[in-house]
RNA sequence: CGGGAUGUAGCGCAGCCUGGUAGCGCACCUGCUUGGGGUGCAGGUGGUCGGAGGUUCAAAUCCUCUCAUCCCGACCA
């Protein structure tokens, strides 16, 4: 799908230019209408609907068209559209301000307004037809509370993606009025993972505010909250690389069209996806400048200047950047034109070398997907016809999400000398002879965000890994029957975010007072919480308080005074946990077959990694590929070879490769 | 790029066939109410019906063009 989202009128500014020559259709057509009754004097809508019983006769004089049209200006009419509300903004901020907690590094997140009420959903009479049967049921109404936010994308992919629920029969009252619907069809926004993944996939990334739609296509705003979750792995990643030696740089954003050009297998690799800059300052440019697919060119052109001996090496550079790729199909997190990733770039002396730090970066991949984002995966060389553009080798981390489609989740290449000689890097080595060096690049992204969603989420939103999450803990206070809470529940509460941010806890004391519990308890769900505290007058009363956990939904009673060693424990079970459950969903979904029914079968019907003989040859793998839609993710580098025979062609197999439909 | 569809309020939709200048639900705002699983009631705000041209006394509605988007395929990882 695209990013879409934005009202039409910010979308093609040519919408809203005057136009020239005389008045427009419209313009005309409102001038030869006389001017109807002025707003303030109109009767209310409501009160025109119960006097008429239903409906308000066509001819009511409630037209705001009455309003005159020449105050609509653009920039108004773009604020009124509520893309910046100038009021909204200023008190989301204050907003923010008064809940940051000045000991905590941590951002508080929750910005949001509050929601109002959700009735039931009532069928109108219009309805009543659609409900009769299945055969007409393609546009039945949406059900239950709509989008918590203005901007949720258009109505465009709803209608044609969206399997909507079957309706129950209504019940009629008499002369076929239609009651309230009770509750097995209320107040479910998110569509059920089970009925559509992709759909699910996007409810949740919107509806937890990870991200939402930009005007560009393929470009996501990232949320404070998804960006928060994007900040926890950057933090932990960095501290990987840092580890293993390495040191951030950063390099441009644009880059020469000559400089990409250098390497033939590079820019053929890239070129169609490249975003060209031809315009700067209002001027032609001598030489377009692309925007970076990814930085090799640059860098490698840099360490050409840099390196000048043997003693020089290794180089162990990594950069955060963002790059730009242009996708044609684009999900959020997942495929972005735009995305956020880190990027390391290495010289070494010798081949092995190279290969030695390739596959260690492949390693802090592998053990930071497990680790951190509790996110199981395989490893493994790529085939030639999936190996990055120019590179000798490369190898990658592939997770598996719970449609049975493969996510490619991390790279590592080995580039050999092909960079080396491109970019013209050479050095006199411990003989005194002028040598090129062997480069490595390896890289993670904000798509491993997109990964860990699919990963662990279920039926009523996110579910964070403890050691990502933004919020470890949210406590939701329940305010007392009689009094204020400010006095007999707050100030507990209080205590207890402290005594936990003090163990090291990242804690959230959901203080709204426009919001009612069962409210919050949905909405940080929805989120992903990983932990939620309950706390109440009655938990008071008993010291105690309830901590539910977000994957299990198991409940217990807690004693405060064990709080500060019972929660960090039931975090690091529930990250344990949840690895484990996905390690046993991946080992579920991976099959091994031997003959090419078998393959076909499995691929049609419940997909997932399977684990099959290949002879090596690229043809055997494009027709694989055609007939049913699976690549070689992985070729195994350890373990057990277990040769074989090919599964398409029957030549004999070195050794087992992994197959999957891919992301 | 090929095939199929769709553009009406922030979101989801009705109205179009049969032309008379826009409604519903949710969201949002105000007040009261409620509070241990998405409170309830009442009152409000918000629309150049994607854009342009045409037919007509009159166009969301009929005609033409155009723009945008979605789905399937192709391309890409």
């Amino acid at each position: 799908m695209a990013l879409r989202g934005v009202p039409r009128g910010d979308r093609r500014p040519d919408d809203v230019r005057p136009r020239e020559g005389g008045p427009s259709r419209r313009e005309r057509r409102h001038q030869a209408v006389p001017p109807l009754r002025p707003r303030d004097g109109g009767i209310p809508r409501a009160a025109l609907l119960r006097e008429a019983g239903g409906r308000p006769p066509r001819d009511a004089p409630l037209h705001r068209a009455a309003v005159p049209r020449d105050d609509r200006h653009p920039l108004r009419r773009g604020l009124r559209t509520g893309h910046l509300r100038p009021d909204e903004g200023a008190s989301r901020r204050l907003h923010v301000e008064h809940l940051r907690d000045p000991r905590s590094p941590e951002p508080v997140l929750h910005a949001r307004r509050g929601h109002g009420p959700v009735p039931h959903a009532e069928v109108r009479p219009r309805d009543r037809a659609r409900l009769r049967g299945p055969q007409d049921g393609d546009s039945q109404p949406t059900v239950g509370r709509p989008l918590p936010d203005r901007h949720l994308p258009g109505r465009h992919h709803r209608r044609h993606r969206r399997v909507r629920r079957p309706l129950p029969r209504v019940p009629q009252g008499p002369g076929g009025a239609p009651l309230t619907m009770e509750k097995e069809r209320t107040l479910k926004e998110i569509t059920p993972k089970s009925q559509d993944f992709s759909q699910w996939y996007l409810d949740v990334v919107l509806k937890a505010e990870m991200a939402d739609y930009g005007p560009v296509k393929g470009c996501m705003i990232i949320r404070p909250y998804g960006y928060a979750v994007w900040e926890n792995m950057q933090a932990d990643m960095d501290r990987r690389i840092k580890e293993t030696g390495h040191v951030n740089a950063y390099f441009p954003l644009f880059i020469p069209k000559s400089y990409l050009e250098k390497e033939k297998e590079h820019v053929e690799g890239f070129s169609p996806e490249c975003a060209w800059v031809t315009v700067g300052g209002g001027e032609e440019l001598e030489e377009p400048l692309a925007v970076r697919p990814t930085s090799e060119a640059i860098i490698c052109s840099m360490y050409a200047k840099w390196v000048k001996s043997w003693r020089d090496l290794p180089i162990l550079i990594n950069q955060w950047a963002n790059v730009v790729r242009w996708e044609k199909v684009t999900r959020p997190f997942l495929r972005t034109t735009e995305f956020l990733w880190q990027e390391g770039h290495t010289l070494h002396e010798t081949e092995a070398q190279a290969e030695e730090e390739t596959l260690k970066m492949l390693h802090v991949y592998r053990s930071f997907s497990e680790e951190i984002l509790a996110m199981p995966v395989v490893w493994g060389r790529k085939s030639d016809t999936e190996k990055f553009a120019g590179a000798l080798r490369t190898y990658a981390i592939e997770a598996l999400m719970s449609d049975g489609k493969a996510l490619q989740a991390g790279t590592s290449h080995n580039l050999g000398q092909h960079f080396a000689t491109a970019y013209g890097i050479e050095y006199l080595d411990r003989n005194q002879q002028r040598v090129k060096p062997w480069s490595t690049s390896w890289g993670t992204s904000t798509r491993m965000v997109g990964g860990m969603i699919m990963t662990h989420g279920d039926d009523s939103g996110l579910v964070l890994p403890p050691r990502i999450a933004p919020h470890q803990v949210v406590i939701v206070p329940i305010p007392p029957r009689k009094g204020d809470w400010n006095e007999q529940v707050l100030p507990k509460a209080r205590e207890v975010a402290a005594v936990l941010r003090a163990a090291g806890v990242r804690v959230h004391l959901d203080d709204r007072d426009t919001q009612q519990p069962g409210f919050k308890y949905a909405d940080w769900e929805m989120r992903g919480v990983p932990l939620r505290l309950e706390i109440g007058p009655k938990d008071i009363e008993k010291d105690q308080c309830v901590l539910v956990r977000r994957d299990s939904r198991e409940k217990a009673f807690v004693p405060l005074a064990g709080l500060a060693v019972e929660v960090p424990q039931r975090l690091g079970a529930m990250q344990r946990q949840l690895l484990e459950r996905a390690r046993k969903f991946m080992a579920d979904d991976t099959t091994r077959v031997t003959t090419y029914d078998q393959f076909e079968q499995v691929m049609e019907a419940k997909r997932g990694f399977l684990v099959a003989g290949w002879c090596g040859d690229a043809a055997c793998e494009a027709k694989v590929k055609e007939e049913t839609k699976a690549t070689i993710r992985v070729i195994p580098t350890e373990g057990e070879a277990a040769a074989g025979a090919c599964v398409r062609c029957g030549k004999p197999s070195p050794r087992e490769v992994y197959f999957a439909q891919a992301y």
